[in-house]
DNA sequence: AGCTAAGGTTAATAAACCCTTAATGCTAGG
DNA sequence: CCTAGCATTAAGGGTTTATTAACCTTAGCT
């Protein structure tokens, strides 16, 4: 597997270092930038899987920045993650609609920055989900609101239904085993008893329709439009 | 397309240089005045697409001057935002009604103003609406003056309620965990107990309503509409 | 400094909700 | 028609959140 690319847009030489550091530590590889501008060059030629950008920044500055990505067709789908001190005037991060996946405060520790991006990074290559094209199987799951929608209509999953459904509509028609059902929803330390699964099939059958979900006798479920 | 012009009116003449300068190097054409009757004048003469007023000032203060302005056929649409000093009393001019487009409060980054100004010049350019007017759920945040206001009303909110509001609605009906609320509220390297967002959300939920606030158990909080 | 009031945090209890399991019925394939 | 595997239901237990009130800290005033 190919090294992830990280962005790393900010004005303080200091912060580029120690995070881009720490990311390259971890096996990440990272681009710097010390401006929007620059970074918006970086990201347009390397393509990376994951910005931050730095909100405040002279000259062109992290929402900035962030919406011009948004606007470049090949970049529109990157993960982007704003970083924002909280000792600055907070009141110019919020209320945007720039578009960004996540908000980083500053100070970090470098290790929790690390395990943060990673999780970003996982969110996204793990499971894909499309939100914005509504599937043929009129089912759309949006994984920022944890909400559902099924032909239109708004259902509130609780948690582990949400998870399973995510993860047997990231591969429609695949046969998911009960071991890879338990390992990725549970988790593999967790340990229950298989009627588990079969209760939360039932569940999201009936919020979603019999159909949608078929059984594998001896092997697992499997999601079918 | 034709520089946008800007009229700067404070009687301390470090402020129209400070920001006249940034401006200017934004690209704006950029006139000052150090009272309000010259600038009055200058505004006949040019025409202003944006007018900066500030508010104290000796003989013709921003709110007498704001009067006039709006009373010239010519410029009684031209886009006025009052300075203010973030230590002033605000009762001056909180029922204030002259039609002012905008406040800013002093002290001020350049680069903030830059991007306000910006902001205020897009919103009235392109399409209209909006800040004023709200968004469609009737909760107006203003960052600068730590205001929320509910269908009109002023609320004062404490600090932090103010910032959790601002972080779940900066990005409306996203759920944000709570490690993201506390990172971005209370800081990285700050440890508070889980319980402490609760009874903030249900802070917030008591002034603002309930139904703008909802839980996804076992994830985080987001905000809805 | 001392006083007061407001904001922030926590503890404690209650409530809501979700997960799991047990018990029982069902179905398909040998 | 027997049995392994799945379906269904409801109840219990446990976890997460709601709510309230007390406590601590801080800011503003005198």
């Amino acid at each position: 597997m190919n090294k992830q690319k990280v962005l790393l847009v900010d004005d303080e030489q200091d912060i580029l270092d120690l995070i881009g550091f720490n990311l390259e530590k971890e096996g990440f590889e990272v681009f710097t930038a010390n401006n929007g501008r620059d970074g918006l060059e970086l990201a347009r030629k390397n393509n990376p899987d994951l910005v931050l950008l730095d909100v405040m920044m002279p000259g062109m500055d992290g929402m900035e920045t962030c919406r011009e990505l948004r606007d470049d067709d090949n970049l529109k789908n990157v993960l982007i993650a704003f970083l924002t001190a909280r000792n600055e005037d907070y009141s110019q991060i919020a209320g945007f609609d720039a578009g960004a996946d996540d908000y980083i405060a500053k100070p970090i520790k470098p290790r929790v920055l690390v395990s943060r991006v990673k999780a970003l990074l996982r969110r996204n290559s793990g499971a894909e989900i499309e939100v914005k094209e509504a599937p043929s199987h009129g089912i759309v799951i949006d994984k920022e609101r944890y909400v559902v929608f099924k032909e239109g209509v708004q259902l509130n999953l609780p948690k582990k239904e949400f998870e399973l459904l995510a993860l047997l509509t990231s591969a429609p028609g695949r046969v998911f085993t009960r071991e890879t059902i338990l390992a990725n929803v549970w988790g593999n330390d967790v340990i229950v008893g298989d009627r588990t699964i079969d209760v939360h099939i039932r569940k999201l059958r009936e919020k979603l329709g019999d159909d949608n979900f078929k059984t594998v006798k001896g092997v697992g479920y499997k999601f079918e439009p």
